[in-house]
DNA sequence: ATGGTGGCCCGGCCA
C-alpha cells in the first residue's frame, strides 16, 4: 500500500498539478493539506473519475483538509474526536485499507511571542487526545500532514536561521515527541538516518533552487506500520514547474 | 539584504 501526503496550498490552483501526480504516482491514499475550499466546491467527482473515494473537512479560503482512498473510506471523523472542537479545519481522519488515518494541519505557530503559536501547542496536545481516543498503539494508526514542526536539526537547511523561531523551538519538538511517545515513528527518517532532505521551500528569493528547505510534512505509523513500511521518498520534482506548491508530496510505501 | 513570492480575493492577511 502506498500512502502519500502533500500540502496542496490550494485545490482550486493546484488541481492539475494533483490530477497529473496521482495519475503518475498512483497513491492507494492521499492525506491533503490546505485545500482552501468549502466542501461544495470540493471536486470530488474529479478524484472519483480518477478512483479515488474523498472526504474533505473545509471552510472555505482557508485551511482545509481531505484524505483520498481507492482502498476504503470509512468511519470518518471530521474535526478532533475530543475536547474542544477547532474552529479551523485542520484535521479529519477515516479508515483507508485497515488503517486509521488522520489528515492533519498543524497550526503554523507566527512567532514564539503570538498567540498563535500557544494555539499549535494546544493543538499538538489535543492531536495526541484525539489520537489516543480513536485507537490504541497496537492499531494499525497513520497520522500524516503539514506538522509545522521540524523533528530535529537535520530537517533544518540552517539550524542557526531558526533560533528564536517557530518549527524548530523545544516546546513544538517536545509536543511532537509526546505524539511520538504514545507510539508513532517518523517513517520517512526511519528510511533515511541522516538524509538532509526537505519537504517544503519558501517560494521567495528562489529558496527552493538554492537548496533552503525544511522537512515539515511527515507520515508518522505505528509500529505495526512501520513495521511493514519499505521506502519512502520525498518527491521533489513535484515542487518544480508551472504553479507548484510550496510543499512537496511525501510518499510512504507498506508492505 | 528583515527583502522576497504566491495564495486568499482586490487591501492587506497569511504562509
Amino acid at each position: 500500500m502506498r500512502i502519500a501526503t502533500w500540502n496542496v496550498n490550494s485545490l482550486k490552483v493546484r488541481l492539475p498539478r494533483i490530477e497529473e501526480w496521482l495519475g503518475d504516482m498512483q497513491p492507494d491514499v492521499l492525506c491533503m493539506q490546505e485545500t482552501k475550499v468549502s466542501d461544495d466546491a470540493f471536486p470530488a467527482l474529479t478524484f472519483m473519475s480518477m478512483g479515488y473515494e474523498s472526504v474533505h473537512h473545509g471552510q472555505g479560503q482557508w485551511n482545509g483538509v481531505a484524505i483520498l482512498s481507492k482502498v476504503g473510506l470509512d468511519d470518518v471523523v471530521s474535526n478532533f474526536a475530543v475536547g474542544e472542537p477547532d474552529t479551523d479545519a485542520r484535521i479529519i481522519t477515516a479508515t483507508c485499507g485497515g488503517l486509521r488515518v488522520s489528515s492533519v494541519y498543524v497550526p503554523n505557530g507566527r512567532s514564539l511571542e503570538d498567540a498563535h503559536y500557544q494555539y499549535k501547542l494546544r493543538w499538538m496536545a489535543q492531536l495526541r487526545s484525539h489520537v489516543a481516543a480513536l485507537s490504541s498503539p497496537t492499531d494499525a494508526v497513520v497520522v500524516a500532514g503539514d506538522f509545522n514542526i521540524c523533528p530535529a536539526d537535520i530537517d533544518v537547511y540552517d539550524p542557526a536561521k531558526f533560533v528564536g523561531a517557530t518549527h524548530t523551538s523545544e516546546p513544538e519538538r517536545a509536543a511532537l515527541a509526546e505524539l511520538l511517545d504514545w507510539g508513532m515513528i517518523d517513517l520517512f527518517r526511519t528510511q533515511h538516518d541522516d538524509a538532509k532532505l526537505y519537504s517544503w521551500w519558501d517560494y521567495r528569493a528562489g529558496d527552493f533552487h538554492q537548496g533552503r528547505g525544511l522537512r515539515i510534512d511527515l507520515v508518522l505509523g505505528t509500529k505495526s506500520v512501520a513495521d511493514r513500511c519499505t521506502w519512502s521518498v520525498i518527491d521533489r520534482n513535484a515542487r518544480k514547474g508551472q504553479l507548484p506548491s510550496d510543499h512537496a508530496p511525501v510518499i510512504v510505501e507498506l508492505d
